[in-house]
DNA sequence: TCGCGTTCTTGCAACGTTGGAAGGCAGTCA
DNA sequence: TGACTGCCTTCCAACGTTGCAAGAACGCGA
């Protein structure tokens, strides 16, 4: 009995070029030349075979082309999470600017989790990226320098002092003066910062540095340095600065001013002081960073330190394209450094 | 002369079952069995050729397997634009519950443009992946139709009726409806819509579904619909949501409540109205869709309709992952129905 | 008519992997 | 000792593509 050839709606084979070949009755290979624009075929061949390609929606096959080639195009972006702005503008930045670099960008999301962030300095279980760009929170420096994956990596972040690879780095204690240094200008003498966080008993670098900053700011300023308006959190959330915020005021009263680690902790701080009864910036002035969109829509609006992301995506991906076009000098570092945006949260 | 062999700290090639093989001392497929666990490997040969693989730091490569088993694993997210709040989230979900079901997620922006969107229902140039998850906003629903892209897709959002293709989509009249009902119980009775958009003189399915919940709503409480009332933005943005809000009461003083299409769109439409001196929600009530991480932290805080993010990217992948596994039924729709949130914003 | 160069086209091999079939080996039983 | 069995290992082919080398067709001049 003949099987009943059921046309199935279920995904039929793509095409190949042997069947652009077969249908067109010349050679695989010279579908391929025509597919890559290679010299060695007739015009009126070219054409045709053209002709063939639209028809059957020929488009190749990225794998066995790669295969062939020994690349992917592809880029591994890891980091902590999509859905803060500041990462979520990053990423957005880094597609865009990756796309026109005729690479395409694979996320993945390590919430900062120490575990994740080993699997993704290890190297993916299976080789499919030609290249890393990767935002860590937890992992040791000296763990990720021990790297055995060989593909090029580019860290984002001012993690990664000293691991021997290519970094866009931030200047946070310059960052972190700045910011201290505009409250103390506005006459603001104690100033809390909220957002200290340990991994192991250490500070992660982008906290170390924004700490450090603080701290320059007020022995330039001749204000003592007070340990209590050091606040840790849990996490760098709003809900966590919320309540951070709560147990500052608890503790202290008298604070006048708060540099919040980033804008969102910024937002919490903001929204417990109102829930305080407290006034923005009468009573307490308030400083974020990295100027995410929704600060100059807060009410009050949020005075912030601004980080180009934009040019940090096009760093990024500059080292990393050089390094996939076969650079092997030593690795480089470029810098940002932050532009304050005063705004209504610190007015007064 | 001899060539001096300095080691070269660029990519060396990396290990292949080759290479585990050779400092093995055995086939090829052997190693290869012993990486997929499969049987017909003596217990000792097996912990020998792992200790290799473990020394020579022997990871599959994924372009390699899947060329053979003719699947990448990868899938398409392609979506207007990855820093507003509710793609971010959205995202950010899918990435992980797409994780959770081993695939991993390549992501493309659109910005809602129609040439972008054109050639992602087109299909990718190189084909790479196996599915596409798509969240439309300008291309024609039956240019999409017309897709020759045998590859699964699921549509994500109001887009997509009549198709032909699965879909995630949520009940954008109902969620009009609710938003508009609870104005209305509130008290209020000039109520603005802000958010209407044309392309090319059509209303996309999201726009059209919230205007129709708005008036359903408006009939139902037998207050008069007027046109004046329901105001167009070029973008769904706190921008343009603060430029519209300040033409709106320019035109129309009147107003006491405003329905604003998404959440970014009410914030603007708060900042402006606090420029203007009115109070929200004791002037106007304002009302967004999405409930966003910051409708709990604006000042004040802002009612939403809460869309249930990682339904949605659940709902999306198991949809894919059957056609992905072969299922070739008809098109299935799964529906998300929103939830209002109430806030301060519309309080009073 | 032949030889030669040019232009176009084809065949072969290889990228790294895995399924299936075939091969080898040791042990068991007659 | 030989045949058989079962286990382990190897060999072969194929996935879709492209670089390289070789082959075919053609035109032109001698």
């Amino acid at each position: 009995m003949p099987s009943s050839p059921v046309p199935s709606r279920a995904t039929p084979r793509p095409t190949t070029l042997r069947d652009v070949a077969e249908a067109a009755g010349v050679s695989i290979k010279t579908v391929s030349n025509v597919v890559n624009d290679h010299p060695h075929v007739r015009p009126e061949m070219r054409e045709k075979v053209k002709a063939f390609i639209a028809e059957l929606d020929y488009r190749p096959n990225g794998i066995g082309r790669q295969l062939r080639q020994g690349r992917t195009g592809l880029v591994a972006l890891a980091l902590p999470d999509l859905t803060s702005p500041y990462y979520g503008e990053l990423a957005s930045t880094l597609v865009d600017v990756a796309r026109e670099r005729g690479l395409t960008l694979l996320v993945e999301q390590t919430d900062g989790d120490l575990d994740r962030e080993r699997e993704v300095a290890t190297g993916f279980p299976v080789r499919l990226v030609d290249g890393l760009i990767f935002a860590p929170q937890s992992l040791p420096v000296d763990e990720f320098k021990q790297r055995r994956d060989t593909t090029p990596a580019v860290l984002v972040g001012e993690y990664g002092e000293g691991s021997g690879f290519d970094r866009v780095t931030i200047d946070s204690v310059d960052l972190g003066d700045r910011a201290v240094r505009h409250l103390l200008e506005r006459g603001r003498r104690t100033i809390a910062f909220v957002g200290d966080k340990h991994r192991d008993a250490v500070r992660p670098p982008v906290v170390a540095q924004r700490i450090e900053g603080y701290r320059r700011a007020l022995r330039r300023a001749r204000v003592p340095f007070d340990p209590e308006l050091v606040r840790p959190l849990a996490e760098w959330t709003r809900r966590d600065g919320a309540e951070g915020a709560t147990a500052l005021l608890r503790d202290r009263p008298d604070v006048d001013a708060v540099f919040a680690a980033n804008d969102l902790i910024a937002f919490g701080v903001v929204h417990a002081l109102r829930g305080l009864g407290l006034r923005v910036p009468q009573d307490v002035a308030v400083l974020g960073v990295d100027d995410v969109e929704q600060a100059q829509y807060s009410a009050p609006t949020l005075t912030s330190v601004a980080l180009d992301r934009s040019e940090m995506a096009e760093m990024a991906l500059r080292l990393l394209s050089d390094r996939l076009a076969g650079y092997d000098g030593p690795e480089r570092l470029l810098t940002v450094t932050g532009r304050l945006v005063v705004r209504e949260s610190t007015a007064g």
